[in-house]
DNA sequence: TGTCCTTTGAAGTGT
DNA sequence: ACACTTCAAAGGACA
């Protein structure tokens, strides 16, 4: 089967090397999977042309022993089979917009291309039917698949790391998946409901509400309601991003691609006061809103922000969730993190993210780029689709720990945080790996031998890249010269400003430890991770200057072990 | 059952 | 303007 991740994790080359120990074969699978996906389109071609020279030619009994295919309108079919030919064509070039986001799909829905198989809004039955062709089990399984739900996954999908993902709809696009989640035979979404065809036309047909699927579950309201022609695409049990609009987008790029009164319309349709009209976070179609969170389905643990019961708890009650969009990090780490976790034996999620968190400034600028690109539309549609929306319409929605986290911080002076932020500046170098032994409360910083360090690529320089206001920007200049020595040399910063460039080359590194007075008070990670999780791959490999370095400070930091976390042990 | 942990970044609030 | 806070995801751990 071909499968949709076909080159399409190739733009994340350099990250894929530098974590992915699992499978080293998997560059050549991704090529021979584009060429079956090749392979694939030929398939579908000689099946159009089988097709219609069996229509005047076939008997019945070939016509009943041939899987039940819906006629296609032969034009839009060939449009959909010739956007999707552009688009595989686009993608093996290089040239094509490829989600880091959504491994699943080898890439994004173009417009222009895409619009000539959406009718109004929907995926005509004749683009469905080649889709349903071309991707039978991803995105439309094959009936004998999705009739006995408990089918074992495919040999294909059976590796952790997911091939095919569903979960959530792009935000960007409904036609795109918007999640890492595993791929899931056991648990089909309603898109993946068996193609349900008019005995009568051959013509898929809208299921009734009985027959759909129960992982949409439809709400009182919404029984009657279909689902959306391009529910095939929402994804399963994530959490979508953004909903498709009543109706459906009349563009696979509804918010990027929304004229003004198209937004205004979107805007009427999707503002956070009409969204209730909808509850349970579920579009009028069933589906859920990527990005609404129903009070029904999350409940907020202090969501209810109204003193008393009544009226207007009930109208709280009723007003959706809306998420914030994600930002950059959050975008890669929700497409990392399933490869993290398959990687090692890791589950906490916290230690996955710091995990995460260094792999994250071990990027290169043009791929961390992608993803401030993608979060950058994010909030681009996010905003579109909900102009009235603000983050402060969340805020104190969850527990504010962090300011009594503070003030118990406060409490332990400023030294602590100093060396707090000493320590992690260490840490999130790449000398060291966090010894977590099972059941100590204080993990230690230990050095990382460095035969075991300097068998990964390079690749990590520390970057020092600044989350940009106009992630275009840095796009703007993707081809931004190779960081340089000096650059690599750049500590793992806290945070995302740029260091000053007349500090040191390692200015945490060159900060006063001894004096700090946290080894008498050494913050620890209230979780200990077991060390020996780690793989040695899922740390940064240092630069040369890195050993330089190392060898310099040495002794020092082996003979004291330095914290990770900021946190007091109190 | 709810919260914490942990990461970065965006956006909010407060001074 | 700047510092600080909150929340996005994730899922195990813990109270």
């Amino acid at each position: 089967m071909p499968q949709l991740n076909g080159g399409g994790g190739d733009d994340l080359g350099a990250n894929d090397e530098m974590i992915s120990f699992k499978d080293e074969g998997e560059q050549e699978e991704k090529i021979s999977e584009n060429v079956s996906a090749e392979r694939d389109l030929d398939d579908v071609k000689s099946s159009l042309v089988n097709e219609s020279e069996n229509n005047s030619s076939s008997s019945d009994s070939e016509q009943t022993e041939r899987r039940p295919q819906p006629r296609p309108d032969t034009e839009s079919y060939e449009k959909a089979r010739e956007y999707f030919s552009e688009a595989l064509r686009r993608q093996q070039d290089g040239g094509f917009f490829k989600s880091p986001h959504y491994p699943g799909y080898p890439f994004l829905m173009i417009p222009d291309l895409a619009s000539p198989y959406l009718s109004n809004g929907a995926l005509s039955p004749s683009a469905r039917t080649y889709l349903q062709m071309k991707w039978p089990l991803l995105d439309v399984p094959s009936s004998a698949a999705l009739k006995d739900s408990r089918s074992p996954t495919p040999g294909h999908l059976s590796n952790k790391v997911p091939v095919v993902q569903h979960a959530h709809m792009h935000p960007l696009t409904p036609l795109i998946t918007y999640s890492n989640d595993h791929f899931s035979p056991t648990t089909p979404p309603a898109h993946l409901s068996p193609e349900i065809l008019d005995p009568k036309t051959g013509i898929p047909r809208t299921p009734h509400p009985s027959e759909l699927s129960p992982y949409y579950p439809l709400s009182p309201g919404a029984v009657g309601q279909i689902p959306h022609p391009l529910g095939w695409l929402v994804p399963q049990q994530g959490q979508p991003m953004y909903s498709i609009p009543p109706g459906g987008f009349r563009h696979p790029y509804p918010a990027l691609a929304m004229n003004a009164s198209m937004s205004s319309l979107v805007s009427s349709r999707f503002s956070p006061h009409v969204v209730p009209h909808h509850p349970h976070g579920l579009h009028q179609t069933g589906i859920p809103h990527p990005a609404i969170v129903s009070p029904a389905i999350k409940q907020e643990p202090n969501g209810d922000l109204s003193p008393s019961p009544g009226p207007a708890k009930k109208e709280d009650e009723k007003k959706p969730h809306i998420k914030k969009p994600l930002n950059a990090f959050m975008l890669y780490m929700k497409e990392m993190r399933a490869k993290v976790v398959a990687e090692c034996t890791l589950k906490e999620s916290a230690a996955i993210n710091q995990i995460l968190g260094r792999r994250w400034h071990s990027l290169s600028r043009e791929e961390q780029a992608k993803y401030y690109e993608l979060a950058r539309k994010e909030r681009q549609l996010h905003s579109q689709l909900y102009p009235g929306w603000s983050a402060r319409d969340n805020y104190g929605k969850r527990k504010k720990r962090k300011r009594d986290n503070k003030a118990d911080s406060t409490a332990e002076g400023e030294g602590l945080f100093l060396v707090s932020l000493i320590n992690v500046h260490i840490y999130s170098s790449p000398f060291f790996a966090v010894d977590f032994s099972a059941r100590n409360k204080k993990p230690c910083v230990q050095y990382l031998p460095q035969e075991k360090m300097i068998d990964s690529p390079a690749s990590s320089h520390g970057s020092m890249l600044d989350s940009p206001a106009t992630p275009s920007a840095a796009l703007a200049s993707p081809a931004a010269p190779a960081p340089t020595h000096s650059e690599q040399a750049q500590p793992l910063s806290l945070t995302t400003k740029p260091e000053p460039s007349s500090s040191s080359s390692h200015p945490s590194l060159s900060l006063p430890i001894g004096s700090s007075g946290s080894q008498s008070t050494p913050p620890l990670l209230s979780r200990p991770i077991p060390f020996t999780s780690l793989h040695p791959s899922l740390l940064s490999p240092p630069s040369p200057f890195h050993q330089a370095a190392l060898h310099s400070h040495h002794a020092l930091f082996q003979s004291q072990p330095l914290s990770l976390v900021t946190k007091s042990a109190d």
